[in-house]
Parts: C-alpha cells; sequence; structure tokens
RNA sequence: CGGGGCGUGGCGCAGCUUGGUAGCGCACCUGCUUUGGGAGCAGGGGGUCGUUGGUUCGAAUCCAAUCGCCCCGACCA
C-alpha cells in the first residue's frame, strides 16, 4: 500500500487530554479521533488493528465451534425487564434508553445476554439439540460515569461477547473450559503478555468466572499473583493468610481514652505509639441498600487491613454500597466520623467482622463518642466476638492460603471476562429445554466477554517506547514499513517499487512511505510513531540493490540485498503463523 | 453526584489580572534550494476567542447563565 495514497495525519505533540501513552500515541498517530468524550472515530490504521485482531478470534471460536451471528445495538425495555435488570441498569445509569416515537422504551445495549437468550429459548426445545455456542463482535454502549483512558473506557466500544447453552451444569463447566483455551489461544496469538485471574462476576452474575488481563503498569485493575503456586485473583476477588496478630498483651480492664482529633489510625498511632497496628480495630459503617430496604452495616477490620468491598456486597447479597456519609455516621454511632465501635452500637445495626480480628484482644477501637478511644478491649469480656469472615483485602507480601507462596500486587488491563452463568438468565426469562425423561429444564449459559478495542489499546500500553508505538506483529496494521527516503530518485523508486510488488505477492501487509517531498528525518520520525514491527529503509545503497534491515522492537539495523530484507520479512511473517 | 481546572486558526499554547477588535510554535499553500533522524530562505492563507445574555462608547478580557471537555474525589475512621 502507497501511503501517499492513503489519508495519512501524525501530530507532533500529545493532544491535551490525552492523560496515557496508548491514548496519546494512537491520536498522535491519527489512528484515533474523539468525537465526544469516550467516543471516538476508529480511523483506517486503527482498523486495520481491529480486523486482525477480529479475524484471530474469529478463526478460534469457529475452531472451538462457535458460530457466528449479529444481534442488534437496540433492544427493547420489556426483555430486561424478563431479566429483572432493567431497573438496576438504569438506576446504576449505566444504561443509555430513550424513547421512540411510540413511546416505548428502548435501549442501545451494554450486552446481549437478554437478546441471545431470547433468540435461542425460542428455538430450543429438545437437549438433542443442545448444546449451543454462539458469538458476535459488536459495538456495546455503556455510559459509563467516567470515561477515561481513551480507548481503554469508552462509551461506545467494540466487544466480542459469545454464550454457550447446555443441558447441565458439568456440560456448562466443560464450555467453559473449552473457552479458557480459546481465549488463551487467542491473547497469545496477539502477541500479548497476559495473566488469567479468578474473578468477581459483578453485574452480570453467576457462579465461576476469570478475567483475562494484559500486564501493564497502567491497567486500572489490581491483581494477586503468586508466581510459586501460580495463583492470580483480581484484588475484588484475592483471599490470603492473614499475617498472625501480635503477642497477646496483659488482661487489663477496658478503658476509656481521650483522643482528640484521632480520626484515623495514623493518628492513633502518633498518640499510642507503643500499641501495634494490628491491635487497633477499625469499624467502618455502609450504607446497604437492598431491592426492598436500606440500612446501615458496621465491619470490623484490623488495623492494618482494609475492608473489601466488593466481598462485603456479595456477602450482604445488597444492590448498593458506600461509605456512611457523616450524618448516617452520626445517628448511628453517636460520633463524629472515625470514632465509631463495636461496644454499644445500636441495635439495629448489623455488624460484621473480617476474618483479621481473629485472634485480636486486648486492641483500641472506637467508643462511639467524638473524640474518645476504648483501649485494652477483649472479646468474650468486653462484648462477644461477632462472627468473622472473609471481608478483607489481600496485601502485597500476604501468604497464600496454603501458605505454601508469597502474593505479589501487579496491574493489568481487563481485555477478557469469562462466567458461568447458571441458570440465572434462563430461569428469568424462561429458556428451558426438555430432558431425556421428559422433564423442562434450564438452560445452563455460559458467557464470555472479549473487548475488542480495548485490547488494541492494551497492546500499545504494553508496546511502546519514548518514539511511539510497537506493534506485536500479528496484529500490527501493517507488518512491514517500507521507508524510501528519496522519492523520485530512479534507483530508489525501481528498488522500492520491486519490493513492495514481492512482499505483496508473498501476501505480506506492507506500507510504503512513498510520500514525496518529505526529510528522511521526518519520515523515520512517523514510521517510529506508527510503529510496524518490520522496517526495510531504500536509500543511498539503492543503486547497489541493497537495502537497510530492522526492527521496530530495537537491536540493530543491517545492510543485506533487497532479495534477504524481502526473505527475512516472509520469515517473520511465516513464523507468526505458526 | 461533589470538588477543581480548561474552552482562543487543524494541533499545542500565550493574551484576560489592569477592556481599545488577536499573537506564537507546529501543521498548511506557493516558489527556490535541500534530502539518512521532525531542512533553509522568501512569500501566503486561515480564527464571529464554546454559546447566549448583560455591563460598557467599546468585551477574548468584566458579570451571569448555559453547553462541552479534562482531572481529582466519592469520605477505610
Amino acid at each position: 500500500m502507497r501511503l501517499s495514497c492513503q489519508l495519512f495525519t501524525t501530530l507532533r505533540e500529545d493532544p491535551a487530554d490525552a492523560e496515557v501513552r496508548s491514548h496519546a500515541l494512537l491520536a498522535r498517530a491519527g489512528f484515533l479521533h474523539k468525537l465526544a468524550a469516550g467516543i471516538y472515530v476508529y480511523g483506517p490504521m486503527l482498523k486495520r488493528v481491529l480486523a486482525k485482531i477480529e479475524a484471530i478470534i474469529r478463526e478460534e471460536h469457529a475452531s472451538a465451534g462457535y458460530q457466528e451471528l449479529l444481534m442488534p445495538a437496540i433492544q427493547p425495555r420489556e426483555l430486561w425487564e424478563e431479566s429483572g435488570r432493567w431497573e438496576r441498569y438504569t438506576s446504576d445509569g449505566i444504561l443509555f434508553h430513550m424513547a421512540d416515537r411510540k413511546g416505548s422504551e428502548i435501549c442501545l445495549g451494554p450486552t446481549h445476554e437478554e437478546v441471545v437468550t431470547d433468540f435461542v429459548r425460542r428455538r430450543i426445545q429438545s437437549h438433542k439439540q443442545l448444546p449451543i455456542h454462539l458469538f458476535q463482535v459488536q459495538t456495546k454502549f455503556r455510559d459509563e460515569i467516567r470515561p477515561r483512558f481513551g480507548l481503554m473506557r469508552g462509551r461506545e466500544f467494540i466487544m466480542k461477547d459469545a454464550y454457550s447453552f447446555d443441558a447441565s451444569s458439568e456440560a456448562m463447566a466443560e464450555s467453559y473450559a473449552t473457552m479458557r483455551g480459546v481465549y488463551e489461544r487467542i491473547f497469545s496469538r496477539c502477541g500479548l503478555r497476559f495473566t488469567a485471574v479468578q474473578a468477581d462476576s459483578g453485574a452480570i452474575g453467576g457462579a465461576a468466572s476469570e478475567e483475562f488481563m494484559v500486564d501493564a503498569e497502567t491497567g486500572e485493575d489490581a491483581i494477586a499473583v503468586c508466581h510459586a503456586t501460580g495463583y492470580a485473583a483480581n484484588l475484588e476477588r484475592a483471599v490470603s493468610r492473614i499475617p498472625t496478630p501480635p503477642e497477646t498483651p496483659d488482661k487489663v480492664d477496658m478503658h476509656k481514652e481521650s483522643t482528640p482529633g484521632a480520626k484515623s489510625c495514623d493518628d492513633l498511632v502518633a498518640l499510642f505509639p507503643n500499641l501495634p497496628l494490628e491491635r487497633m480495630l477499625k469499624t467502618v459503617l455502609y450504607k446497604a441498600q437492598w431491592a426492598d430496604k436500606d440500612g446501615v452495616v458496621a465491619v470490623l477490620c484490623r488495623g492494618d487491613r482494609e475492608v473489601n468491598e466488593v466481598k462485603l456486597i456479595n456477602h450482604l447479597d445488597a444492590l448498593h454500597l458506600e461509605l456512611a456519609d457523616e450524618k448516617t455516621v452520626a445517628e448511628t454511632s453517636g460520633a463524629a466520623p472515625g470514632f465509631a465501635g463495636p461496644v454499644g452500637l445500636g441495635e439495629d445495626i448489623r455488624l460484621l467482622a473480617d476474618a483479621s480480628v481473629e485472634g485480636v484482644h486486648g486492641f483500641l477501637c472506637g467508643a462511639n463518642e467524638t473524640d474518645v478511644h476504648l483501649l485494652d478491649v477483649w472479646f468474650g469480656r468486653d462484648l462477644e466476638q461477632p462472627e468473622t469472615l472473609d471481608l478483607g483485602m489481600v496485601q502485597e507480601g500476604d501468604s497464600t492460603l496454603e501458605g505454601d507462596g508469597t502474593l505479589e500486587i501487579t496491574r493489568g488491563i481487563e481485555v477478557g471476562h469469562i462466567f458461568q452463568l447458571g441458570t440465572k438468565y434462563s430461569e428469568s426469562m424462561e429458556a428451558y429445554f426438555t430432558d431425556e425423561n421428559q422433564a423442562r429444564q434450564p438452560l445452563w449459559m455460559g458467557c464470555y466477554g472479549l473487548g475488542v478495542s480495548r485490547t488494541a489499546a492494551a497492546a500499545v500500553e504494553q508496546g511502546h517506547d519514548e518514539n511511539g508505538m510497537i506493534w506485536p506483529l500479528p496484529i500490527a496494521p501493517y507488518s512491514v514499513a517500507l521507508l524510501q527516503l528519496k522519492p523520485g530518485d530512479e534507483a530508489q523508486d525501481s528498488l522500492a517499487e520491486s519490493i513492495h510488488e514481492k512482499l505483496e505477492a508473498a501476501g505480506i501487509d506492507v506500507l510504503w512511505d512513498d510520500r514525496p517531498k518529505l526529510s528522511p528525518g521526518a519520515r523515520f520520525k512517523d514510521a517510529d510513531l506508527v510503529g510496524l514491527p518490520l522496517r526495510i529503509v531504500v536509500g543511498r545503497d539503492a543503486p547497489d540493490g541493497r537495502v537497510e534491515w530492522s526492527l521496530r522492537s530495537g537491536g540493530d539495523s543491517e545492510v543485506v540485498d533487497a532479495e534477504e530484507a524481502i526473505a527475512r520479512a516472509v520469515a517473520a511473517c511465516e513464523e507468526k503463523e505458526s
């Protein structure tokens, strides 16, 4: 492809609103244009990247027996009422919805469980038709609270979603395991470094779920991994062995101490330097919201640990959870924020305790009185120890649950999420089949999402340097950058043209920078910015039939015969395929 | 939702405090020279200063409203 015939522009400076490298580089190279917050035009170069990612996705889904379909972006409210998600998604504000001219409410699909379940339930009667495996590549719409990081969290984005429908929980688990392999092959083939982690299933619902994280410092998700044991989990879900509490002190009567203004653990540590953080228990007050009621929940947690709100909301089976505001804290604890405690807390307040408080005695806690804390509090003597459960956040350096490894906290970009949904949607939407015994059974579902546009951004986040992007060969917009330094020079014209022709004949994507009247420096800068993995430069050695060969990822460049450069490009692209 | 910031040629910014009709760099156009890491010289084009209203003889500048965009936070006691 001749660059001189393309719409191709680059910017010398980062756009002012780009916060992360992938966004800045994609925008500078003209791959991306922002139309509104979280809404982007995918330029021709980016479209090629997306097409390559999609091609890999299609191949891997096809070989796992998945059929592609295309579902509508516009969906009727009624369908979402059936699954019970309309209320939740509209109250969270994440759903783009509107009324049509007749006044019927419709939404732009943020996901397609309802539509696919409806499609399948109308066709499935018998166990003999199962399993069913479907997927699509579609634009999804989510009115995110805060779109950011360019393609990373947009309000409109491209997603591949797949669904499995099985006759039993075991068969569903098999479909799920197959898809796990599909995802590993997809991301490997895309040339990305990634980690599969256990995950919370969130709003989609369901049992087992795993996320695929592209390793990147700038990732929005924190994950806990253990290299020794292979354990990996999203921080929301991660579990660990909590370091043992310090020695129990002498038994002294519980007593009040004045602690003016000591609202945080840091303040208290300053006030009581001899008291270890592990013997301070914080009492965090939350406002929880269920479908039918609201309530305040207090969670007891060791001073050096933190409450994991996702574990808490799951345990409570609540719809929404937020830290109690000052007013609520005053009403429930009778004190300013920072002084709530488990002793003498209102009867109507549900008190839970994180496992970290287990075995802690003679501790400090809030006295439910402003500027006062209780010291030397003992479970069993001064209050009953509430039932403890894991409501905590794991920390760097914690041991794994079995104690045979150490957790490390890293970051990643979530590009894929697979779920075993079970019968949640099939039951609420009445998607049943008849089994061998004439019994009516709900379908066992799995759903498998993969962010296509986000994967492209993640690839840049993982592959770039100070000069620009560095695309992995399998998903690069073009494989080879052919730079002709002096278009119009006879020897260069004919050599570049023959290289271009031979590479295209070999089925290799080549972008020939034949733009006239451009200085060599500008050409090199643009090539570095765009980041095509293989580079062939046709320059001063053209009369001898020689060119410069180099890799965008680094290493020295070499002057070789044109035929040798072509052979190397062909070899590199073949290696990618295997 | 709360707080903060910003809207000035395609992009990045200055000008605003102290009102007098807009400027710089990049990009763009023309010509000549130049061609291995963002070339030089000369000439040139392009902006109702987000929008609306107000104050004023006069508003990019002051005031108000509104729209848009960005960041931070959403209280871990």
